[in-house]
Formats: structure tokens, sequence, C-alpha cells
DNA sequence: GGCTGGTTCAAACGATCGTTTGAGCATACG
DNA sequence: CGTATGCTCAAACGATCGTTTGAACCAGCC
């Protein structure tokens, strides 16, 4: 309906901005480039001229995100992975803080929710291109909450993890119910975020 | 790609079963009705002619599923509701192992396929429908779980049911990477993911 | 038989999609 | 100055979408 005209940035930067709200919206498909480049402020051909395709769109708006969260998350591992005295929930902090920084910051927490898209979308390319990006990341972190649970199987450790990757993806999204209410300010609600998720997923880890 | 041609059952049904299929494997927007009346091997105007409009399609593809899943839930929930020895492992159960249950019949596992891409897309009518079909179940075990739990104040348990909701559509759905594998029975498998569910879920909402 | 109401059918409708085209414009370099 | 290069633009392309149409069919009933 509304066509907010922006107007900062190269043509290239307001494509990927635009698209990373209007994806985030109404979805890869619902979003159409005629929407996209109307609230970019560029022409229509200017996708194609750039990118190639939507699709090639579509990779790049994953890939822009996606590399800062990783190098973010490897970071804040890399300076507690294989330390004898690391607790798990050291490593539950390195894992959900960047992802949560993120989301706070210019138009990333609409991109959690694009990342949350693509996990429901069971489009064979894109997940083959999330796991590229993503495999090694989640790699090292199980590896690491493999040391630190040494009494569980490797196979109930995948279950547990994987249903912790199930609360976060959906609390980080915004599916849920939980909102932040008007008198909490954002960093404080940020950080609650933060303590619920981290509590809940070292229970759901570590019971016996 | 291939055109199975489904031909049991009256058209109307006909067309419920494969909407269900592909809405599952393609969304709502990207299972066009040609694909849909194809795959159930009736005349595209069959669509409009027994539902209206695809809307409405998606809607009833929705109610079957969801009154029965609701239907079931309940009456767990009723048989132990309000009792001095019930234990949260037992509303957990109530909760869960109706959604497994259906999941193994017909094409429900498709079903939570096509919930879950719900969730994802933030379509608000679909929402609402939603509210309106799922609301009075989550309430009252949101009510059971509020006596079991006392210790927790309201937001705090908000917090944790809407994490377990996460985990539990998360892994429902077949997001995750937990396959079943070969040499285990379905019935094992589905054992298997309704303990650790249900354990899962009781240490993320019961931790101190 | 004739008629009726419910259902299926092929065909077309208008709209919208992603993509391509070729002219037009600006800046930089010889 | 002329010309090459990078970019933007309006316009059109073919394809596909959901929906509508009107004829055809087919039971059951008078």
């Amino acid at each position: 309906m509304t066509l907010p005209v922006n107007s900062s940035g190269s043509t290239k930067d307001r494509i990927l901005g635009a698209a990373e709200v209007l994806f985030a919206q109404r979805g890869f498909d619902g979003a159409s480039l005629r929407q996209l480049t109307a609230a970019a402020g560029v022409n229509l051909a200017a996708v194609n001229y750039h990118f190639g395709s939507k699709e090639k769109l579509v990779e790049e708006v994953f890939r822009r995100r996606l590399d800062a969260l990783n190098a973010r998350r490897l970071e804040a591992l890399a300076k507690i992975a294989g330390l004898p005295n690391t607790t798990l929930e050291d490593v539950l902090a390195a894992y959900i803080r960047p992802a949560l920084d993120l989301s706070h910051e210019d138009n990333g927490s609409l991109f959690m929710r694009v990342l949350a898209r693509a996990f429901a979308e069971h489009d064979d390319t894109l997940r083959q291109f999330l796991s590229e990006h993503y495999g090694h990341v989640m790699r090292q972190f199980t590896a690491e909450f493999a040391r630190l649970l040494p009494q569980l199987s490797k196979s109930e450790l995948y279950w547990r993890i994987d249903l912790v990757t199930g609360a976060l993806t959906h609390a980080m999204s915004g599916f849920g119910m939980i909102q932040r209410k008007h008198d909490v300010s954002e960093q404080v609600h940020r950080e609650q975020t933060a303590q619920h998720l981290i509590r809940f997923s070292l229970a759901g880890l570590s019971h016996p």
C-alpha cells in the first residue's frame, strides 16, 4: 500500500534494505520485485541488472547478515572453547547473544524472521545454501557441547540441540506471544530475553 | 513434475488430500490450483465450485485437522486436569502425544508442516483464524501449568511455555535434523520422540 | 419421455509475475 | 571534442496465476 521511498545509499544497498523488510513481511514469493523496487525507490530492472535474478538477490540478503552472525558467534566461541573452566552457560551465551544483538541493529530483527521463513520453506536450494554457510558453525558449537556434556550419547545430544534450536528460532523470530512491554527499554528486554533463552536451554540440555 | 492421480473418495475429499500434501511441500502461494487439481485428478474449476476460493480451501484444510487435534488434546487434558495427584509430565503428555499421534495417521505429518508454515507466514487473517481455533486450548493448558508451577510468576510461565511451543513446533514439523533411522520402526521412533519432547519440556518448564 | 438440480468440463478472462530490451543519460578518459 | 562505460529508465515479453463462464453430462423424479 504505502510506498516509502528510501533515498539513502547506493541503488544496490537500497534494494538489499527494502528486500530484507519485504521478504520478512510477505515471504520470498509474496514480495514482488515491483513492490520491492518501488519501496527502494529504484527502477524495476535494477534488480536484474545488479543481482542477475530474484533468486540471487535472496541469496545476497542471506549472505550479508549470515556472514556477520557467523563471525560474531565464532569469535565469541573462540574465546572460551576448550578451556578447562568453561561452562555450558558460556557456550550458550556465545551462541545466543550474537543473534540477539543482531536482532536489534538496523533491520536485523527482520532478518531473523527471514531466516525462520527459510526454515519453513522446504526449498532445497535455499536449504543447501544455508547448510553451506551455517554448517561449520553448528559443528563447532556441537563439539563444544559434547565436551561439556560427556554423559550424553551422541543421539541424545543431537536431540537436545535440535530442540534448543527450535526454541531459539521460535523466540528470536518473534513468532511467540512474548512482546516487549512499553515500559521496558529495549536493552532491558533484550537482556531479559537472553536470560530466559539461556536458562531454558541450559535446563533442556543438561537435565539428567 | 509427477502427476499422481488420486481416484478415491469424493471430489471434495480428493482436493483436500492433495491440498494438504502440496501446501506442505510448496507453501500456500507456491502450490497452484492447477498443480493441486492435477494431483487430485479433478477439474481446475472444482476448487472454486466446492470451496468458493483458494483461501477458503486453505481454511478448510486447517479446520479439518485442527478440530481433530484440539478434541484429542482437550479429551486427554480433561482426564487429568484439576486432580490432586496430576504431574507436570501428565499435562505435557496430554499436549504432546495427540500431536504425535496425528502426525502418523493419513497425511497427518504433512499437516504439522502446514501448521508450521502458517506460523512462519505472518498473514493476519490466517493467524486470527488459528487464534480462534487454538486459543481456548492453549488457555486451558496454561491454566493447568500454572496450577502445577505455582512458584513461577505469570510472565515467567508465559516465557517458558512460549519456548516449549517453539521446540515442539520445530520438532514435530520435521524441520530439525533428527530423522527416523531405517532400522527403527515408526512406532518406536514415535515413542522415542515423545519421550525426548516430554523430558526436554519438563526440564525447561520446571527448572528453578 | 421431459425436466431439474447438482456436478464436471474445456476454454477463456484479466491481473500479476520475473525477465529482457533498447534507448537515454551521465561521467571519465583519450 | 569524441567515445567508451556504467547505470537508469519506460516499455514490452511470455508465462502463470486465481477466477469465471457456459455448455455438457447425469443422476432422480414427475
